[in-house]
DNA sequence: GCGGGTTACGCAAACGTTTACTAAACAGCG
DNA sequence: CGCTGTTTAGTAAACGTTTGCGTAACCCGC
């Protein structure tokens, strides 16, 4: 390995010189600096990044930390963040925290040990024990949550979008609505769906009619079979995830119901997998990659102190594809599909 | 912070004696040892990885580079990978190469500044290159792709895997089998499936038909649509990606034609995407998860440098799901399902 | 041509570890 | 009791950077 001292030695001046020219301060003749490039290009010289970390107190990673990593929505978060931090020349760390944030505290500290930039949290809660793991320097932020105001965040109004979501049904003709939720011990968000959910049946005068799943594909047929069984009439189902809203569509289809002209379902995310349903699936889409990249800007331009917890709020939007259809009813008015922000 | 200072001063030892009972060496009473360990407890004492990577020219850091992150095969892998790293004190660093490798060098060599231990490459080929822009002192592996034998790598037999999954459709009584390949050019592991594929039509006498499409869904259609103009009357499709599957699935069925009575699909990898379909995809197998993990172990054991460009090869297994039947033909021999490995 | 201001650059001390090397203490043993 | 061998522990020199400080050299106007 080259160091700056060969360099140094090659270009005939110190190595203070050849740090100042890498990291583009001042204090050196255009000459000089051209020589030192030249030397640089012929060791093919790379800083050592430990050495530098160590003296600065500071590297160039980002920890993201989700609770599970081969999730669709945690990848498409992580690739936005990949993408802005390769960008601006930082790496990404990658971490699993387990479901119920078991192993997030000691993620933490490893990333503190490194001296990471910053780190972001996907679908789950701040706590302080996190905060205190991770030491005082380290900026944290957590994406597709809403952690009150305490910690910083970035996410969707969950709750304007459940209620959006079941507004969008209602304005279609529907009456008779079942939801589909996912573990609110689990996924926290999950209870202020609900509660966007119940705003709009009760407003509109509606019963709500709800079980709940495990956002996962396989927890859904024999959730829908609850919900079948209190109310066999329903004619739209509100799952609150994407994976969800594909198994209903499915199971629907096996047990022979036509979808979406029996029944609508709508899903939530805006995942790879609402497309990879046949027919595809309406959805309430978060701006996922976007959520990555604005977490990693928010993360970095957080050094200074101006940014306090302020939680910021990204627009959700409601994406109609083939699962819901307005309700063919027995007084005749059918509303028709629009897609809304 | 803390230092191994602090804590040395704390417990009435030199910095030497902590840093031994730390790294678990040998040299120093019962006695120094509890009140060493005692005063690390008290100052919440955290040894710097950045200074002791410096100083031992290595870091606990696996990289863990994909063409794309938020991919579902992709995913499968580094859920793996992050699972042994985490299992063995290691943390993994996380970039993207893009389809053709564009950015892999550029990576590789931020992971040298950072001394990692040992990077894993999905779905990619070892270039001369990347070896290069990665250093000689840190262990390089490919998977799910197999490499000739220039450089170490994990794969299943993508030949030997096709080549089953077509016999078995011709198990079951097909003869007019397409397949929908992918881009050869980008992911080349099309190449050596496609090789599999005519080996089984060639040997059993039929006549080869193909369509690319380049992985993913949005591809397959068009591509199932030129399949179909080359031979209206196929009774079997090969896709050679779950998501191309489960496209083929989907719109076999929008085009009116029955999934499997009418026609069997079969996919490739068995990725989540799979059972995100109705029916579900039959699917050739790759053991995903297992292979991120066997990744880590195999990369760690290099060390010693009694590993050597040996390609392991994994066994795959097909799953038989929902999309595959036998074909009801006129003269009545019907196999029937089966599951092997 | 000289003082004052600027610019270009080198010296050396950090940053927090690990690890030779060395020394003291101690035990065993003839 | 001296000698040797072992164990425990400390000293200090690295590892490859960055950066405060100092000092030549230079520029400029009077």
């Amino acid at each position: 390995m080259t160091t700056i001292r060969d360099v140094a030695r090659a270009a005939g001046v110190s190595p203070a010189t050849v740090s100042r020219v890498v990291n583009g301060l001042i204090g050196y003749s255009a000459e000089t600096q051209r020589r030192v490039e030249q030397a640089i290009d012929e060791l093919n010289y790379e800083p050592d990044t430990l050495a530098r970390g160590l003296k600065t107190k500071q590297t160039a990673v980002i920890g993201v930390l989700a609770p599970v990593v081969s999730d669709a929505l945690a990848s498409d978060i992580m690739s936005g963040v990949e993408a802005a931090a390769r960008l601006r020349g930082y790496s990404v760390m990658l971490g699993r925290t387990g479901p119920s944030s078991t192993f997030a505290a000691s993620y933490l500290r490893t990333l503190r040990t490194y001296r990471a930039a910053g780190v972001i949290l996907i679908s789950a809660a701040v706590t302080a024990d996190m905060r205190r793991a991770l030491g005082s320097g380290i900026p944290l932020m957590s994406v597709a949550i809403r952690d009150g105001q305490r910690f910083p965040s970035l996410a969707i109004d969950d709750e304007a979008a459940a209620y959006d979501g079941t507004r969008y049904l209602i304005s279609l003709g529907h009456r008779r609505i079942g939801l589909l939720a996912g573990d609110p011990a689990s996924v926290l968000v999950n209870t202020v769906r609900k509660r966007g959910y119940l705003r709009a049946m009760t407003e509109a005068g509606l019963t709500p009619v709800l079980e709940h799943g495990n956002s996962l594909y396989d927890s859904a047929p024999p959730a829908l079979a609850r919900l079948l069984a209190q109310d066999g009439g329903l004619t739209a189902v509100f799952a609150l995830s994407d994976e969800m809203g594909a198994a209903v569509v499915n199971e629907l289809q096996r047990l022979g119901r036509r979808v979406p002209d029996e029944i609508s379902v709508l899903g939530f995310d805006n995942t790879r997998t609402a497309m990879h349903v046949h027919p595809a699936l309406s959805t309430i889409a978060q701006p996922l990659e976007r959520m990555g990249e604005l977490a990693v800007e928010k993360l970095l331009a957080a050094g200074e102190p101006a940014a306090g917890p302020t939680p910021r709020i990204l627009p959700h939007r409601l994406i109609v594809r083939g699962s819901t259809a307005p309700l063919i009813s027995s007084t005749g008015s059918i509303p028709h599909n629009k897609e809304q922000s």
